[in-house]
DNA sequence: CTGTATCCGAACCGATACTG
DNA sequence: CAGTATCGGTTCGGATACAG
């Protein structure tokens, strides 16, 4: 997907690629809870974002996929993992701090 | 929806709101296109995102209940219409910015 | 031209049970 | 604990025809 394009590429389909890889219900949710309050594990996560096991799993796996994010399997037991960002993700923290506020503001903006 | 939530709201619940405001496949396209390129008519934003008729008319209706748009009809005819982004939607301004940006970078970055 | 109505397949996603 | 398998419901969205 989103190859074969024409070169002429614009910026709407520049929006398209991104939300590509960040787009869907928990990928920014994910991220910004990684970035927000560092590495976690999959139960962790789990918990705070009130997701199910089998979404996450996936979601997890195409972060991973868009280098977004790494698994560490940590040698416990049983065993644990630690899900965190990648340097690559900071390039994302601009981003997902501009969605946080503007989430907060938004709902201010509403109530009327 | 969104609304319930407890006081007590952090980052991913912020992240989680704005998503469902300009979440999707498509409001973050539309808003781009407008916003780069200025108001656009119905027929306009059809051909130039590639989105059929049906869900194009749903976006921009969500849009424009979140007072991100404006549809104004032109007194022509046949009739025409011309959707505009409001002044509010220029907060996020930034963000469409960051992520068009993001995405022809990433399209580079994935080149592996 | 601007939408709406209908149809229908695809994608999404939550719950739950279960394996290692 | 970490994650997968299965199931089923809901939503999404593309194509097309059509109405104002």
């Amino acid at each position: 997907m989103n190859i074969e394009k024409k070169p002429c590429d614009n910026a709407y389909l520049a929006i398209h690629d991104t939300l590509y890889v960040i787009g869907g219900k928990w990928k920014l949710v994910i991220l910004g809870a990684l970035v927000t309050t560092g590495s976690k594990s999959f139960g962790e996560l789990s918990k705070m974002i009130d997701i199910s096991p089998r979404i996450l799993s996936k979601e997890l796996r195409e972060l991973e996929l868009n280098k977004l994010i790494t698994r560490k399997v940590l040698d416990t037991k049983p065993i644990m993992t630690e899900y965190s960002v990648t340097p690559y993700a900071e390039s994302l923290r601009e981003l997902i701090n501009i969605m946080i506020s503007w989430g907060y503001q938004h709902r201010e903006e509403i109530k009327d």
